[in-house]
DNA sequence: TTTTAAAGTGTAAATTGTACACTTCAAGCT
DNA sequence: AGCTTGAAGTGTACAATTTACACTTTAAAA
């Protein structure tokens, strides 16, 4: 290497100066608006559900869309999730979880927005939809059509992260109720993963793991012999969960 | 329900009328810039590595800095990603995955800037560094000090990322060259994993799964009895890989 | 009291995971 | 050529987990 006369060291050979004012960098950014996509899950009826609402935007008259909104000023992308989902359901303190961000140009009619998807699982018991507001209701969803936007492209990308996630972390409890027999988890899984699954074994693993708490209590309403009601000890869980290490593809 | 006179379905009953202008609805929303992140990922001298630069902010002088840029007008994030990577390494067909959005509003000292992460997995030797570009080289995922922003979140998010799906799909093999012996297969898995590991137990099960090409070819180099090299037989494992259903938790 | 429908329960066989030690081979040295 | 070095290559017994499968019990409803 050639050194030139009067440098004397590497950091003087660099190219590029160091940039003093950041914020005229960011100046040079393009901008673009996100927002937030929460697909909420729902189960009721042995049947996975999704939250919908009628799109509000002509162009997608009588369409299903998401329930979402603009990313506020300075609004952290889980808090924006959060708010999405108060104001719908008025539940805080929900499962929540960022899956993905959806970036294609053409994805909304009105130019481009980003947008990430946030998953959210409910207790369908526990809220009160406010049914005024563009006939929010639950959808089925193994029957979905005329979704607005990419809205069916977010909702099968977080399905598919469910049906992985629930096999390998304690999500599914809450969609159920606080107290629950082993048929309604059963049912949960069968529904979720769209498979049947053999009811002895299935009882042996969950009792086998050793997080299900025994209420004493019954379930209440069935005509044939009642199941006893458990709940899913979360605490323990998060005291013994176990690091995951084993090959397998 | 008191039917207003002059009412006479439900459509008008609605509270807002269709948004025809979705563009002007868009201009409503908060704009803000993005900027992809690339964690790249080597594997070298059995140590898995990061891709590093100098930050080129005064404010972040001295200290490392993944490789990133500023999403262009239009541009969907994983071209974005890919470009990063093809002006800094100069390849192209990386595996890339998009792993998750930063969003905290200080994360920059210029301003809000969100940042989308993205997880890359490179063959180091299959690659020529351009290194006048700000010292870029490759650190330890070990011993990372000095991180400008929240690179260190970053890097520990994605790092958290590949372990755990490099158990459950095949990216270790673009971490290293095309044809391999087992000792190093399992030295990369032991280095990302941070454990070790049974040397016939690992070999039974990669054999088991039938997924490595014999090559009939030998180690080179090597100051002792060399190993057999295999390829990962990546079309046999698309067309294999098994649906995956097992609750464990 | 009978019927109904699901709750609750155990075992044997197969598969998978784990722990563990000696022989083989090529290269390098003398 | 023979010896040394160091990792490659290999098998087995045991434990743990997964799978397949059928009868008895229970409460409610008729």
């Amino acid at each position: 290497m050639i050194i030139e006369p009067g440098i004397v060291n590497d950091s003087e050979i660099k190219a590029t100066p160091l940039i003093t004012d950041a914020k005229k960098l960011i100046d040079s950014y393009p901008l673009v608006p996100i927002t937030v996509d929460c697909v909420i899950f729902g189960f009721d009826e042995n049947e996975l559900k999704v939250l919908l609402i009628r799109s509000d935007l002509e162009i997608f008259k009588e369409k299903w869309s998401l329930l979402g909104d603009a990313v506020k000023e300075n609004e952290v992308l889980d808090d924006a999730a959060n708010r999405v989902l108060r104001e719908r359901t008025g539940m805080d303190d929900v499962y929540l979880e960022q899956v993905k961000v959806f970036s294609q140009p053409d994805r909304h009619p009105g130019g481009r927005v980003l947008t990430v998807a946030y998953c959210s699982l409910l207790n369908i018991e526990h809220h009160q939809l406010k049914k005024m507001d563009n006939e929010l209701h639950w959808h089925s969803i193994k029957h979905l059509i005329d979704m607005a936007f990419d809205h069916q492209q977010i909702i099968d990308d977080c399905y598919g992260w469910l049906q992985k996630r629930i096999q390998e972390h304690p999500l599914g409890f809450n969609l159920l109720p606080e107290k629950f027999s082993l048929r309604e988890l059963q049912n949960l899984y069968e529904a979720i993963l769209d498979i049947k699954m053999d009811r002895r074994n299935f009882r042996k693993k969950f009792f086998a793991m050793d997080f299900l708490i025994d209420t004493g209590e019954l379930e209440d309403d069935v005509p044939h012999r009642p199941g006893k009601l458990y709940q899913f000890d979360f605490q323990k869980y998060s005291r013994t969960k176990k690091k995951w290490s084993g090959i397998d593809f």
